[in-house]
RNA sequence: GGGGUCGUAGUCCAGCUUGGUUAAGAUUCUCCCUUGGGGUGGGAGAGACCGUGAGUUCGAAUCUCACCGACCCCA
């Protein structure tokens, strides 16, 4: 057999994406900007597909969708202290207009608290409009500095960025579990794995009280950071002046959340995560393309099979195509393959006169033979085998990734090694974090679980210090 | 912030050291024939103001300077 298109994705990863981000037409690098990129048709279907799930889990759980503007005025961004020293160094801002400076200059979001508290100050009045849950899909822009790659890091993102309001600190604390809820949900019919993290007080959303965020780890045992929920406290309600009448008449300042899971990063996952040295592999609902039919030659009977078959499947409800270009059935196979089609039927003289499908799954690159009033029932199955096998797989990655360090020389040691998250009993002293950063070569502390409880040694594997926790370690992008 | 590499068809790139005919090749795209169950083979055609600007020269993709852009490494 011929050779793979792709190098091996666990040895050259950036390589390997680079590539397979041009041969399956997912990203296009030539706009001329940097850190703009635009995002071609299988890719978009991709993201309109996970945007499709947030939506739907955000609306399931009581959130309305809204749309504030791109634009913001300047004097909103002084209004949180923390929130500034974050964002000031990387804001586009707008000071011109129809050749005319502007009277009040603007920046270009980079996230929209600043926009949208002063109308929750507006909207929210009485404890009758709490909980307040409400959400925008939109893009955002950060003039990054660091090396961007598409969908990872660029300098416009697209996201959903749910921004909740609630009378106490209970219902703030539960709503960091619904987001994590949502997460695992959204994820799931992607066949995605994710560790959720909270991160250590000095590594916090700039005005965060608290911030769980949702890591996963390439192929390149690096970790991505694809989702976070922060409560917010009364860090953005007070300053803003977001208050409201309580039953008995008092002037109460309410409680928020922020929820901002970045769309463009999980479609990141979805390539890298399931992808091998033949291109994308997709699960049912990523796929542009569900079922691709492929005569083998260009014969009217072959082709009359393949249609009729189309339209049969058409009617259940897959997204079906014939493949009926001049290419020979070996490149269309490798044409397939790579934009990641979970499953193939060859249409030849054999399954034209027998009416026993020859079937292939992306995933397994397995060619089976199915009687032609199966197929609709194998379909089906497929459909929740590949998905299945899929996120075994991803999560058997993520687990067989976790290391535990038993001393400082141990943490040292699987440093070196071959990457991936290192737990170990951490202080949670700051000055502590950096050590460990500088000493290992870049491994930063990420945090602590909070979809389990895990024990830790009475004292810090790093310095001795008294124990607080047991923390994941990772070098991250 | 510091250091380095590179800009030549849609894409990958040769040529530059030592200036000189029509800028070579592969891939891609179009058409014809052939082939077809894992990237068939052949033929014809299309596609490049050689990143931009200036300088040196009889003559610049090639030498010099400036600018613009991209990529990589280190902090």
């Amino acid at each position: 057999m011929a050779k793979a298109p792709l190098p091996d994705k666990f040895k050259q990863f950036g390589e390997w994406y680079d590539l397979v981000s041009e041969k399956a037409e997912l990203a296009d690098v030539r706009y001329g900007v940097k850190g703009f990129v635009v995002f071609r048709p299988n890719l978009m279907h991709v993201i309109r597909e996970i945007y499709e799930a947030l939506e739907r889990h955000l609306i399931a759980s009581g959130h309305r969708a809204m749309l504030f503007p791109l634009l913001i005025p300047y004097k909103n961004l002084l209004v949180e202290k923390e929130h500034v020293k974050g964002f000031e160094n990387q804001v586009f801002s707008v000071e011109k207009a129809g050749g005319e400076e502007l009277e009040e200059r603007l920046f270009i979001r980079p996230t929209s608290e600043t926009a949208i508290y002063p109308m929750y100050a507006l909207w929210i009045r009485s404890y009758r409009d709490l909980p307040f849950k409400g959400f925008q899909s939109c893009a955002v822009y950060r003039h990054e500095t660091k090396a961007t790659r598409p969908l990872f890091r660029g300098r416009e993102f697209l996201w959903v960025e749910s921004h909740n309001v609630f009378a106490k600190k209970e219902e703030a604390e539960a709503q960091l579990k619904e987001d994590m809820e949502i997460t695992r949900k959204t994820f799931e019919e992607f066949a995605l794995p994710f560790l959720p993290i909270e991160r250590e007080p000095f590594d916090r959303f700039p005005g965060a009280e608290r911030s769980l965020a949702y890591d996963v780890i390439l192929p390149d045992r690096q970790v991505l950071q694809s989702a976070t929920t922060h409560l917010l406290g009364k860090r953005f309600t007070a300053p803003f002046g977001v208050s409201f009448l309580s039953a008995d008449g008092q002037r109460v300042v309410p409680e928020s959340t922020c929820f901002g899971p970045g769309v463009s990063r999980i479609a990141a996952l979805v390539v890298s995560v399931h992808g091998d040295e033949y291109g994308l592999v997709l699960p049912f609902k990523a796929a542009i393309v569900q079922v691709v039919i492929i005569p083998i030659r260009n014969e009217p009977a072959l082709l009359e099979y393949a249609l009729s078959l189309e339209k049969k499947l058409a009617h259940a409800g897959y997204k079906v195509k014939v493949d009926e270009g001049s290419e020979t059935a070996g490149e269309k196979f490798y044409h397939w393959e790579m934009l990641g089609t979970p499953v193939r039927i060859e249409i030849g003289p054999r399954e034209a006169e027998s009416k026993v499908l020859t079937v292939t799954r992306r995933d397994q690159r397995k060619r089976e033979s199915v009687p032609e009033d199966a197929l609709l029932n194998r379909l089906a199955s497929l459909d929740q085998e590949i998905l299945g096998e899929l996120s075994k797989k991803a999560w058997g990655w993520l687990e067989s990734n976790i290391q535990e360090a038993s001393s400082k020389d141990d943490l040292l040691a699987k440093a070196k090694g071959a990457g991936g998250f290192i737990k170990f009993t951490f202080c949670g002293r700051e000055e502590c974090a950096r050590d460990i950063k500088a000493q290992t070569g870049g491994y930063e502390v990420r945090g602590r679980r909070v979809d389990i409880d895990e024990k830790h040694a009475a004292s810090c594997t790093w310095c001795g210090e008294k124990g607080v926790e047991l923390a994941y370690l990772a070098k991250a992008y």
